[in-house]
DNA sequence: ACAAAAGTGTTCGAACTACACCCATGG
DNA sequence: CCATGGGTGTAGTTCGAACACTTTTGT
């Protein structure tokens, strides 16, 4: 069994959508004082972990999703590396390493990865912990400097879906074009117009309609569309336009 | 005197413009047999070095550019954490981690930074160590994982040049609309047709013509502009845009 | 029959492309 | 006076924005 590099780890920022919001996982951080019972820290954290000998931080991080979704093909990028003196640096950081068993002493620098799950289909468990999906707007206390490693995870998170098709990945594999519009609408926090976002998509040679409708709403049912990534790798242009 | 932390360094990739072609900065790693005098390693490398106990990331690469520039107020930006197994793993590497004083035995990660300036007005220069730019078409070898680095930094540049305005950064103060095409047409390996490149450049109202010409040219001067970050920051707007 | 979301076309202005000739300067 | 790069306008086309009514399904 490798051993872990105490000062390095890898956080993951794992975000999914619902159709409707987009959610953000994190981790319970629970501690209860062992003879009064009474709570010493109560609040939420990314997932993460140190890394190992015999990894490099990309390994490492699908070994995190791999073990809180089993699936070992989800879309993963790497984003920042976080280094601030004291971003572990509260009380409730501090208490809570001290009774981690492999007792962390040093100061831990992390490398944020997020990663792209469509959470209508995958489902996440943690062996010994509690883990909730949380929608981005409405997030609780959030331990270390995870507030502000998710942040930066939105905001790349952000102009990667202007610039490439990404959101894809949070959708399943068969997908209407309101859902898609739904997706870009709430992660980038505008509005589209109904019939100019169908003409767009219906544009892209990538995003392909089936011969297949959706089951079971009460209204008129949608066509289904894939997303193609070969077609799109093949079909790709660049394009130079830094805004006004 | 703070101490260094032994498995963690910081690379800059240093770009530069010489209103010709674009350039990176490499430091020479010679190495000579003590007896013989025979030359053991001759080769180049990327400015970085170990980061130390009382830095993050962004103060260790301010530091190593400062000790090149003399400057401080460079623009830099982190791009990748890089961490493959092997990535000091050449003979050449370990020969040459052997002979520093530190003598670094453990496995060591990096996080890479790229770095912007004008080359025809900051000069560079090393306490003992020979440094040179080099033009990115036209390379030397280069040491450990160097030239993956280099293609990272290279890869975000182009991205980062398409979507938002830094190419300013690797001109001087004031700058001719032709020395700004050519910048962007080297980076990005485009040609513009000259008329409609200068049609999109003066409808940016941050870019601001100047009631100054060049001068000691032989050949009717241009007019010379300055970039506003201020303007641009006033009037950006985002855009959404997944190409064809 | 009603509620809920799907699907569809046209017009207008803005932006992008392609393209050729005269001008100011230094040598 | 010649070589070098600077500076300019127009026409055709493509692309994005705005906008309202009909269709299909479940209940």
């Amino acid at each position: 069994m490798a051993k872990i590099i105490p000062n390095l780890s890898v956080d993951c920022v794992i975000f999914g959508f619902d159709f409707n919001q987009l959610n953000v996982l994190l981790v319970e951080r629970k501690l209860d004082d062992e003879k009064t019972g009474k709570s010493l820290i109560d609040d939420w954290t990314l997932t993460g972990y140190h890394i190992f000998e015999d990894e490099n931080f990309d390994t490492a991080a699908a070994r995190i999703l791999k073990g809180l979704s089993g699936l070992d093909n989800i879309y993963l990028e790497q984003f920042y590396a976080f280094s601030r003196l004291d971003r572990v640096n509260s009380p409730n950081d501090k208490l809570w390493l001290d009774h981690q068993s492999e007792g962390f002493s040093e100061r831990i620098f992390t490398v944020g990865y997020f990663s792209l799950i469509d959470n209508t289909t995958v489902s996440i468990s943690h062996n010994d912990r509690n883990v909730k999906w949380f929608p981005i707007t409405d997030l609780p206390e959030l331990g270390f400097d995870h507030k502000e490693i998710l942040e930066k995870a939105l905001e790349k998170l952000r102009a990667k879906l202007r610039s490439e098709p990404i959101g894809f990945e949070l959708l399943p594999e068969k997908f209407t074009v309101s859902q898609l519009q739904r997706l870009y609408e709430v992660i980038l926090g505008t509005k589209f117009d109904r019939r100019n976002f169908r003409k767009k998509v219906l544009q892209m040679k990538y995003v392909i309609p089936l011969d297949e409708k959706q089951k079971g709403v009460k209204h008129k049912p949608a066509q289904l569309f894939i997303f193609s990534k070969e077609v799109y790798e093949k079909t790709k242009t660049e394009r130079f336009d830094f805004s006004i």
